[in-house]
RNA sequence: CGGGGUGUGGCGCAGACGGCUAGCGCGCUGCGUUUGGGACGCAGAGGUCGUCGGUUCAAGUCCGACCACCCCGACCA
């Protein structure tokens, strides 16, 4: 590394993003353009979102299996939408043992199609539903542009599928699916989500509506952060997903999908980072906290080392995930700014005099230099640090809230409406839905509808004049 | 795919008017001194200069083609 200093968020977001996700070990570049490595770094803070998500998964009921990454190409176009959708960015596999393929094999960019093969077989009778799935995989999608955990050619993921008897059951399940994303993106990565219908010209090929949770990153662009749809009886048509109901007659099921990645990744670093590297939520973060011995002299030494034991067997204790960064030859200060970069929620320095005074010298990441240090008496200390972490994620979550409101603003006519994405952040507007102007509002200002908001009582659309009961976010995307 | 840029030790760069053992900073290895906000000294290791071809006594340097990657636009979780 030749600069010591990230290059500053005001300076280049992007590039600073760029610096960020190699220096702290998240990722780094794949020899293949457009694809990722996921440090080990990295993959511990995915298992760690994986695992509270796949908690929230099993109490709602769903239960994991893995399906094939090959699918056969003739599968992708069962379905008219979903053909057209994905046709571009699909990779093919023509030849395998040494021959030409009878049959191409597409690597998946998304698994309804192969899933619903499956479950036309699986279900026959109202008694085989709900049928309520996920799957943890990697999926791929040939994209033109790619960014680490932003856009990658590859990425990880997991993918819910359900089948039910009734519409009413299925729109449920999608809605309950976006509650879980938005309950586990503000309670665990501390990450305020905005969830809402997509419009038609936005949702999912081949789906009857699709729901998003929209984030809004630290300069202000959005990031779909997860999405949920309702299929209706679409993939059920085009796959033969039926079931005999209680009267015998012969229904189609109801489907629906839905999805978080690995950009969740992208989404808490451009949310909560700064420009000393990245800030994790406590409740994510592989390491909550980082211990940093410091010591001259061998006497000295021994009482330190003393001390940092007892303290990293007291955190362990309390299920804390503690490291003690006994790396010889590297200054203190080296280690702070290392462990700054990677964005351990707390940390918590041991030298001689917290030796001699029976303390504890903490620095919090969610508040940069001095005002983020503080001495607590070692007594306590497990209870000390405990709610420190506490505060910590919900600061995290708070200020995060804070942000975002602060850069939502309502407007009710074009002239505004243009000032506002192009220079402060997110427009909230009254819109008549209309895939036309939208296109158009797309195309004139480079920015998206990105989801319905829940809005109570009725305006005019800002653009047609139109009376409407529904209003929208616009802003700029990722 | 259109526009722009870059390819030289692990990383960041210099060398470009052809010329002799291809440099510098960081990182890496060893030893010693250090250690409360990015330590220092000494000694080392590490490079077919993106690839192929051409010009020349001589190519990192000139010419051509190709490839890769990055940035900016149209598509997307």
């Amino acid at each position: 590394m030749e600069n010591l200093k990230l290059t500053s968020r005001e300076e280049n977001y992007s590039e600073w993003y760029n610096q960020l996700v190699l220096r702290a070990e998240l990722a780094d570049y794949a020899p293949v353009r457009g694809c990722m490595v996921v440090r080990p770094y990295g993959w511990a803070l995915w298992e760690n979102i994986q695992a509270a998500l796949d908690k929230r998964f099993k109490e709602t009921g769903h239960v994991n299996a893995a399906f094939p990454m090959l699918i056969p190409e003739s599968y992708m176009t069962k379905e008219a939408e979903h053909v057209e959708g994905f046709a571009p960015e699909l990779a093919v596999v023509t030849h395998a043992g040494g021959s030409k393929l009878e049959e191409p094999l597409v690597l998946r960019p998304t698994s309804e199609t192969i899933i619903g093969t499956m479950y036309a077989k699986w279900i026959q009778s109202y008694r085989d539903l709900p049928v309520l799935m996920n799957q943890w995989a990697n999926v791929v999608r040939w994209e033109m542009r790619t960014r680490l955990f932003l856009r990658t050619t590859e990425f990880y993921w997991q993918e819910g599928h359900t089948a039910h008897a009734t519409y009413e059951e299925a729109e449920a399940e999608t809605l309950q699916m976006l509650g879980v994303y938005t309950d586990f993106c503000h309670n665990e990565a501390a990450m305020p989500v905005l969830p809402g219908r997509k419009s038609e010209r936005e949702k999912f090929a081949g789906a009857l509506a699709t729901y998003s949770i929209e984030a809004m990153m630290g300069d202000t662009k959005a990031l779909q952060a997860g999405t949920s749809h309702f299929l209706g009886q679409n993939f059920a048509k085009a796959f033969d997903i039926k079931f005999l109901d209680q009267n015998n007659e012969l229904q189609y099921c109801w489907t629906t999908s839905w999805g978080v990645t690995t950009r969740l990744i992208g989404a808490m670093v451009m949310i909560h980072g700064d420009d000393q590297g990245l800030v994790l939520p406590p409740r994510l973060a592989p390491i909550q906290v980082v211990i940093v011995p410091i010591f001259r002299k061998d006497s000295e030494k021994e009482a330190v080392l003393e001390m940092v034991a007892k303290v990293q067997a007291g955190l362990k204790e309390q299920g804390i995930r503690v490291h003690v960064d006994d790396r010889e030859g590297l200054t203190p200060g080296f280690k702070y700014n290392d462990w700054e970069m990677k964005g351990v929620p707390l940390r918590i320095e041991i030298g001689p005099k917290d030796v001699e005074k029976n303390s504890l010298a903490l620095a919090r990441r969610d508040i940069p230099g001095r005002d983020g240090k503080s001495f607590v008496p070692y007594d306590g200390f497990q209870k000390t640090v405990a709610d420190m972490l506490v505060t910590i994620q919900d600061n995290m979550l708070a200020k995060a809230i804070a942000f975002r409101d602060a850069h939502i603003f309502e407007v009710d006519n074009y002239e505004d409406f243009k000032d506002v994405v192009e220079n402060k952040g997110w427009a909230k507007v009254w819109w008549y839905e209309d895939g036309e102007n939208e296109d158009k509002i797309r195309e004139e200002t480079k920015c998206k509808l990105l989801n319905f908001a829940e809005t109570e009582g009725e305006g005019i659309c800002f653009y047609s004049g139109r009376k409407t009961n529904t209003q929208v976010y616009f802003a700029k995307t990722y």
